[in-house]
DNA sequence: TATTGTTATACTCTATAACTATA
DNA sequence: TATAGTTATAGAGTATAACAATA
């Protein structure tokens, strides 16, 4: 790996482009994840879901969808779908009764336990060319990008 | 950065989700680059379909979209808007008619050659985060990964 | 019969706009 | 008037199926 990384290929190779290797490295990890998750019924996005959700505790709909990053009615389509699968309950915030509490059900908690553990399986099987410490600093320099 | 990397934050938390990262590096990048490219028509996805037809050479339409990952369904709207723009240029294949050979036009070349320096600028903005060093080795972990 | 390029179509994912109920 | 949740709708991006030309 070392002396690869010493070669610096062509801006106009596409192999060295970032978008290209973020671009199919989700890919890979997707399929990789969905095979892991597939015996639960959820994908990657599922599970993101249902972890900013138990996060979110006496939070709001609204707050856990901020925090995904995504749209508020797209949040209303995938809690629905939880709730239809019995892993979230909808409950009315006791202060303002305009917001949604979405709590986990005893169901939701332990699927996202046992799908939490499959999904970090995929993530190892994923990482699996890197050392293990290159795998966390592949993580924490992600992390880095993204928050700045 | 490295006592944060020591710190192994629970799997049930959204940012430690290789998944989120990934998605949340691409949204980046996808901001960065889009911005650094609009100047010239381009987004990403132009620039990485212009890079494969320039390498693709002597080769058929359909094995630049085998490049990229992409259907050569998917393909054909994108040269057409390439062609459109004067970029390239579709030509039968000597050897086997029912082929496209795509060439970059000069105005072609010119454009890939610009946009890469402008795409080159937006990756080392997303890197700034990082050493140099670090940055290289993401990209390289990248591959290594997408390889296996 | 198989393959390349193409077209028409459908599907997935997500956001925008408008509605309701509450504040 | 503003906000949370919802619904209906539209858009981007992509793939699948069917077709014509060629092998």
């Amino acid at each position: 790996m070392s002396s690869a990384a010493n070669v610096a290929p062509a801006p106009t190779e596409l192999t060295n482009r970032l978008g290209y290797l973020l671009k199919h490295a989700q890919m890979r990890l997707s399929e990789l994840t969905g095979a892991a998750l597939e015996p639960f019924g959820l994908n990657g996005r599922d599970l993101a879901v249902l972890i900013v959700l138990a996060e979110a505790g006496a939070e709001s709909q609204q707050e856990a969808a901020r925090r995904l990053g995504i749209d508020r009615t797209t949040m209303v389509a995938f809690v629905d779908v939880m709730e239809g699968r019995g892993l979230v309950e909808r409950r009315t915030h006791a202060g303002d009764r305009r917001k949604n509490v979405v709590v986990l059900t005893d169901t939701g908690r332990d699927t996202l336990e046992r799908a939490t553990k499959a999904a970090e399986a995929a993530e190892q099987q994923f990482l699996a060319p890197l050392t293990k410490r290159a795998g966390q600093q592949l993580k924490s320099d992600l992390l880095a990008v993204i928050r700045s």
